[in-house]
DNA sequence: GCTGGGAATGTAATCGCGTACATGGCGGAC
DNA sequence: GTCCGCCATGTACGCGATTACATTCCCAGC
């Protein structure tokens, strides 16, 4: 069952048929119409790999994640692909998990499938392999990573905004002690949060000797260890940040175990807001960062590109908020 | 950079080098290892297009959930694509929103992409979408709807384990009056373990004319909802069951918030076994059920169609099993 | 030395589509 | 009436692989 059938049956070309099928150069509604008719009553489907192959388009997209596993991921994935199934794209998931080795692989996979455009949603990307995408001009939109440039775009997310918040919001509570779990520094955007939120800590003169950042590895444990070797130091903060949710679920439970209430001795501030934030107790506070609008503006960038007339890249801008919670209050003692 | 010009430069033909690609029929070691240096040498990577286009087949994989941000299923993809990385095949993933609609736009999308396998892990298919599938040859393995046939095999989850494990926890620690809070009518998987919460409850003299079962919608506020109704009741229950660890979620929500605790004032029982059970206050008392076993079943139950002797599908079962966390106490009262 | 046969390799058809170019038909301008 | 030009449609090639079939080569057996 393929288009020279469907010619066939309708009494016209191919060329025809498959004029219909995509919409292009002027087909007489007429024809068009008898055509559309056969193709109904055949349940005919085009296939995919033969269009692939002949036009060197294959509608799909590739979207380069570190783990769907990791709660911060799903969302993203189905925001993006609801995006793309209304333009008639499909998309293609690729796991790194975390390892740089894999990420070649997925690379490779996707380009031997042709794929339209390129999402890269994990850290830091191999030049190399970058420059192999844009040779074959396939555009590439990368979270807080990219330059951009030409088939390139980047989506930057302002984590400032939310730490300053953050860090405001612990500060009229009265803490002056917080401490801050942070994520792997492999990760170039857990550094960036770090970074971001020691800044902030300066800002409000809170900046101290002591060591009060350790960090963890975005996981509930690596959360839940580093907030035991918190809990250990003499003068333990009063209040906590972690570099994301699943960090600070860890903390949430660290602090348990030690016979310690959250918030009345220690506030803790999460990263991310992923949904199971409303469900522990006491529901978190944490700092919010949309996946489904970074989804959407990772498609839009791509989009762009694809159908729009410059092939040039721009910078896309998402932010983060604070939503107070539970998990924080006045800090003992003020 | 195609074959040809790979078979130009190893002064071979086309055919050799399709065939050293796929090790198939016989080529001498060296003229092999001579083809395999020039691939090297120009980084070739053959068109995944040509190649379904030519052989009909796709190493492609469907697999069909729900909705990729119900935590359920992350983990399912994940070990699922392990698997299938592991023997060289791909998967695309496609989410049907619990949309009947859009299950069939899921199934047409994998069908034009000549996927070699579908993997549904969603409740029922339409008869006819199954058949034009076999039609095509493709094998199916469902999850827990399928008859087994030819090209045809399913995933049996046992949940009458793990449910008569927790009637059981439930009833040695003096429990008399439990509650059940199901996932929605539509779901097939839903009510198979309604009906063996009833069945067990049964089996324990403990069905009553009250109604202690509500429904929710598998998702947190469902959960939420339907325990408020319940706790309404004059004689309220003493433990919940609920029909899937969300909705247990949702639940401790709306306990904690009409002032009672868990597990003093009631017990709550989840069911999957998500890892944020861990992390809850306290941690939930859930019923196990290993996403990734399933994920590893579904891909052997198609690797060993496609790549086995026999066409003929098989049965496969998964158990369940309670988790003992500290979401379960002794009845209050006793 | 000739021949038959099997293994290695080559040739060319084929998969199903898109699309450049060819063709045909019709209407308007002269 | 003729011619030009445009629009709808058709013809045929190419995309990059697989693979049936053809060919070559070498060696064993007579």
């Amino acid at each position: 069952m393929n288009i020279a059938e469907v010619a066939r049956r309708a009494k016209v070309s191919t060329a025809t048929v498959s004029r219909t099928i995509n919409h292009s150069e002027s087909v007489t509604p007429e024809t068009a119409e008898k055509v559309r008719r056969v193709i109904r009553l055949m349940g005919y489907h085009p296939n995919t790999n033969a269009r692939a192959l002949a036009s060197g388009k294959s509608n799909l997209l590739g979207l380069i994640i570190s783990d769907i596993a990791n709660p911060f991921f799903p969302e993203l994935v189905k925001s993006f692909e609801e995006m793309a199934l209304r333009s008639g794209l499909e998309v293609l998931v690729a796991n790194t998990s975390y390892d740089p080795e894999r990420m070649v692989h997925c690379v490779r996979r996707l380009m031997e499938r042709k794929v339209d455009g390129v999402a890269v949603m994990t850290s830091e990307m191999d030049k190399r392999l970058i420059s192999s995408m844009l040779r074959r001009s396939i555009p590439i939109v990368f979270l807080d990573t990219g330059k951009v440039r030409n088939l390139v775009s980047n989506i930057k997310v302002d984590y400032g905004v939310g730490i300053r918040e953050a860090v405001d919001h612990l500060y009229q509570l009265g803490h002056r002690r917080i401490g801050f779990i942070s994520g792997p520094s492999s990760l170039r955007s857990a550094m960036t949060r770090r970074s971001a939120f020691l800044k902030w800590l300066g800002h409000y003169g809170l900046l101290r000797d002591e060591q009060l950042v350790e960090s963890g590895n975005h996981k509930i444990d690596g959360g839940d260890a580093a907030m035991r070797r918190l809990l250990a130091i003499s003068s333990r903060p009063t209040a906590l940040v972690a570099s994301n949710d699943l960090t600070a679920f860890g903390a949430l439970r660290a602090i348990s175990a030690a016979g310690l209430r959250v918030p009345q001795d220690i506030s803790v501030v999460g990263f991310d807001d992923i949904e199971l934030c409303q469900v522990t107790q006491p529901p978190l506070t944490t700092i919010h960062l949309s996946r489904r609008e970074l989804g959407e503006r990772a498609f839009e960038a791509l989009h762009a590109i694809l159908r729009g007339s410059s092939k040039t890249g721009r910078e896309y801008r998402i932010n983060t908020r604070l939503i107070v919670r539970n998990s924080t209050a006045r800090c003992p003692g003020t």
